[in-house]
DNA sequence: CGGGAAGCCTGACAAATGTCACGGAGAAGG
DNA sequence: CCTTCTCCGTGACATTTGTCAGGCTTCCCG
């Protein structure tokens, strides 16, 4: 029996996904969490084979989580389970040492396979992705850039930015000013935008 | 036996909706759609009892697909299950004529019992969700604030913009001026978030 | 040790954005 | 008919935003 936990905080996804695993004659599903703390607590203590995280979570999110249960159960072997098939996704997830990426569009029936071939040692990454993240390279926003980006984006102006991290508004300008150089973008909201479309936010 | 389509865009929680659905003895899923357009045709071909709409889907959404089923087969009674429980999509919902306005927050076992009160002719709509769409008031924009308001959010310039819609310049941003002005925001990343939020857009 | 890069700041400038006051056309309603 | 509303436009104006060219630290790496 191959004993799976389920973190999603929509709880009708979950249920319904618990359903479809139940489906399945050799995967139980033994623990759900709606969020990245109570994944990880659960996963400490029914020590599951496979943990199926996603990403978007309020609080702690799937990938923070999967670094955390690679340090705390190495044993557990993580997959994340996403909407947004995401290049930036795809490279943090394999950073935080994930076993699996798949995004939700793909065939129900997919899932159990995964599972399975994961638990067997391989790692499962849907194919165009990879390309995809191989290809748009790795996240060219330093750190601030993307703290000073991420306050932008949810209407902030330059002046609630430098209250919000403690800078003057020149520096906040420069920043954003390079952030929107680099993502290729016109100004602060089309940064925006193709920084979360790459998965860099 | 109760006959019901299903219409969402990813498919593995289509996969999973279904095979939760089907656990129930008194529910049959008899078909699956993708987009709006495909829910319309499925439910003209296998006249079921109940459709089961996402309001997100690629081309036409749940709450349009849901007007044109009403009109093309009465017979059939519409409910929305979205993840975002936006008071603007309910009103829409409504006005669209649908029996039944679940959010994917809610647990898993609430969508069967869900379907059978709006099969008995219940109308069954989240009642916290109901309040903040009363308390809300109707969409305060007009239908030029919103087109212009939806082409600005992705960020478009003003320039962009008119050349869009075909207007001039200072004409767009009176309008955005004014989406600005009814929806309190400071700019206009501010007034698409609130709009967003409101379900306005 | 000497770059080079990142972080932080300044000041100055052009361009884009947001606001305001105003006018005309057409539709809806008393 | 007159009023009121929305739509569409103008022009002028203050503010915000984006760009550029510096300068100052600190930390890391060859």
């Amino acid at each position: 029996m191959i004993r799976v936990i389920l973190a999603e905080d929509q709880a009708m996804v979950r249920g319904a996904l618990a359903s479809l695993l139940d489906l399945e004659p050799d995967i139980e599903v033994v623990g759900e969490a709606a969020t990245g703390e109570e994944a990880v607590a659960v996963v400490e203590r029914v020590r599951p084979d496979v943990a199926l995280l996603d990403i978007e979570m309020p609080g702690m999110d799937g990938i923070a989580a999967a670094a955390e249960i690679r340090d705390r159960v190495p044993g557990c072997r993580v997959m994340i389970l996403t909407t947004f098939g995401r290049p930036g996704y795809l490279r943090r997830a394999m950073e935080a040492g994930a076993a699996g990426f798949l995004v939700k569009d793909s065939p129900a029936r997919d899932l159990a396979v995964a599972i399975r071939r994961v638990l067997g040692g391989e790692r499962v990454i849907d194919p165009g992705l990879a390309a995809a993240a191989l290809s748009a390279g790795p996240n060219p926003l330093s750190q601030r850039e993307r703290a000073v980006l991420a306050v932008a984006a949810d209407g902030a102006t330059i002046a609630d930015i430098a209250r919000a991290l403690h800078l003057s508004e020149g520096t906040v300008r420069n920043y954003l000013s390079s952030a929107i150089q680099k993502t290729g973008a016109r100004n602060r909201i089309e940064a925006v935008q193709r920084s979360r479309l790459q998965g860099w936010l």
